[in-house]
RNA sequence: GUGGAUGUAGCUCAGUUGGUUAGAGCGUCGGAUUGUGGUUCCGAAGGUCGCGGGUUCGAGCCCCGUCUUCCACCCCA
């Protein structure tokens, strides 16, 4: 045989049945959206570098997928920059292209790009792939869907309202039990500026983000490895370790964090969303959690994680409010917060907990089954007007043995199959089979329709 | 980017201290059944054992390199 073909590294080919199961996934998802009046956009998959670079910090600029510019990209380089070897110099003058690292920056220079043809508030949703030059591991993947909801131009809480709503409406449709882990980046910058470490707010924040992970005492140990000072640390401890319901927490935080204006700020923040959550009656269980931290340092505002109760995963959605990304392309003032669902892990939850519906849509109600080529003309028409009725049917197109035909439609489990032979064709009907029973019956064309 | 495991038929995997012609199940194709599938029985096709080098009389098995996949770290959906 000749080599074998393969795919890059961290890329997946979806099958039939596998894509049925991921639309599924994207349609839930899609109808919740659209419940709430957000709006589908799409951005290309690639991005000028220039917008993509700088926004993800320099872990993310590495994981960037750069490509290589058209035509002859290095005749215009001087040998000093090609014996340089230096990587990051030469992949400015020979790619100024990159793919999509996620969706909210794109959309951020959507936002300012298309100012004119927008009215805000602005919802939207994204639903396509975006690619990470990672290294694959359990649930991670290169190339991989997010399907985000964001909504630019207002500062209301109402708009986190909504987010967490469309979460549990989501999940309660997927049938996955969640929890909906909320912080606030504000208590977060408060907390470093009570223990008088307001500049090393990223490091902190990173560090505790691993409290799931590694437990209190490596935290503790990270954070000294950032130059914090041990009296800071001290003061760290009771908010590491705060207990209770939700309401208990803050205000457990409001007596630590009584003269850090933008910590009170965040607490108040967080008691409306809470108190809206409870006169809306979300469902899901929605807990405040000071460890959650999240990565990227765009949040502003509330964060959310979400994780799967029964499976062990990473999380399975998050996001949170920003108050400028679009600063960075000229465009103040515009406060944005969203979410973004990760489908690749949603469908890895399905899978393990087997959780996709019976009916499995999109497959062929009918199989039409003949011997020749008399048979395949006579058989068309039939075809044509069963398909016009709106019915899934196929003819298998030559005339290949029996058993043959059958086992076809078995292995795609349809359900029905007409088979035509001589003595159908002379009577102006087809044989109908019932795959399921066995049974069959000389049928005419409005038998066969009335069959679905 | 760092560390650990892995790779044998289309798929899932056996393969003894290194020893002759590398096996099974599933799937595919053909037949039993010339117009009837899902069960059964019979048969066939399909492998440069990831790739490259080395040790050896002899390597699927041992050594080195490389790539793939998986796992952990970093980071993240």
């Amino acid at each position: 045989m000749a080599q074998k073909p393969s795919i890059p590294k961290g890329t997946r080919d979806f099958t039939p049945q596998e894509m049925a199961n991921r639309n599924y996934i994207f349609n839930t998802i899609k109808d919740v959206f659209r419940l709430y009046g957000f709006q589908q956009i799409e951005t290309p998959a690639m991005e000028n570098l220039s917008t993509l670079m700088g926004k993800y910090g320099d872990e993310g600029d590495k994981l960037l997928f750069k490509i290589l510019n058209s035509g002859d990209f290095m005749s215009g380089l001087g040998d000093e920059e090609l014996l340089g070897r230096n990587s990051v110099k030469l992949t400015n003058k020979i790619s100024e292209k990159g793919l999509r690292y996620d969706l909210t920056v794109p959309f951020a220079r959507f936002v300012v790009q298309n100012r004119d043809k927008i009215a805000f508030p602005f919802k939207r949703y994204q639903i396509q792939p975006v690619w990470r030059a990672d290294r694959p591991q359990k649930g991670r993947y290169r190339e991989f869907y997010q399907c985000d909801v964001d909504v630019v131009g207002s500062d209301s809480l109402l708009n986190e309202l909504e987010l967490i709503q469309i979460v549990d409406e989501v999940y309660r449709r997927l049938k996955i039990n969640v929890v909906v882990k909320i912080n606030n980046r504000k208590i977060l910058s408060g907390i470093a500026e009570i223990i008088g470490e307001a500049e090393k707010i990223t490091d902190i924040t990173v560090a505790i983000d691993k409290m799931d992970k590694i437990g209190l005492e490596k935290v503790n140990e990270e954070i000294a490895s950032k130059g914090i000072s041990q009296e800071a640390i001290e003061k760290l401890q009771p908010i590491l370790k705060l207990t209770g319901t939700n309401a208990e927490k803050l205000n457990q935080l409001k007596a630590v964090l009584a003269d850090s204006e933008i910590g009170m700020k965040g607490i108040s923040e967080m008691e409306t969303i809470f108190a809206f959550c409870e006169t809306m009656k979300v469902q899901t269980q929605i807990e405040l959690d000071l460890t959650l931290a999240r990565g990227l340092n765009y949040y502003t505002g509330a964060i959310f994680e979400v994780k799967a109760l029964d499976v062990q995963i990473g999380s399975i959605t998050g996001g949170g409010r920003y108050d400028n990304l679009t600063g960075v392309f000229g465009m103040d003032g515009v406060s944005g917060v969203g979410i973004s669902f990760g489908a690749d892990r949603i469908y890895d939850v399905l899978n393990q907990l087997n959780l996709y519906p019976e009916t499995s849509v999109e497959q062929t109600q009918i199989l039409f089954v003949s011997f020749g080529d008399r048979e395949l003309m006579y058989a068309l028409p039939w075809v044509n007007a069963l398909r016009a009725k709106g019915i899934n049917a196929e003819i298998y197109p030559e005339p290949a043995k029996m058993k043959k035909q059958m086992t076809y439609a078995d292995n795609k489990r349809i359900p029905y199959v007409a088979i035509v032979g001589e003595t159908e064709m002379n009577e102006q009907k087809v044989m109908l089979k019932d795959m399921k029973t066995g049974e069959q019956k000389l049928s005419t064309l409005e038998e066969v329709m009335n069959a679905f």
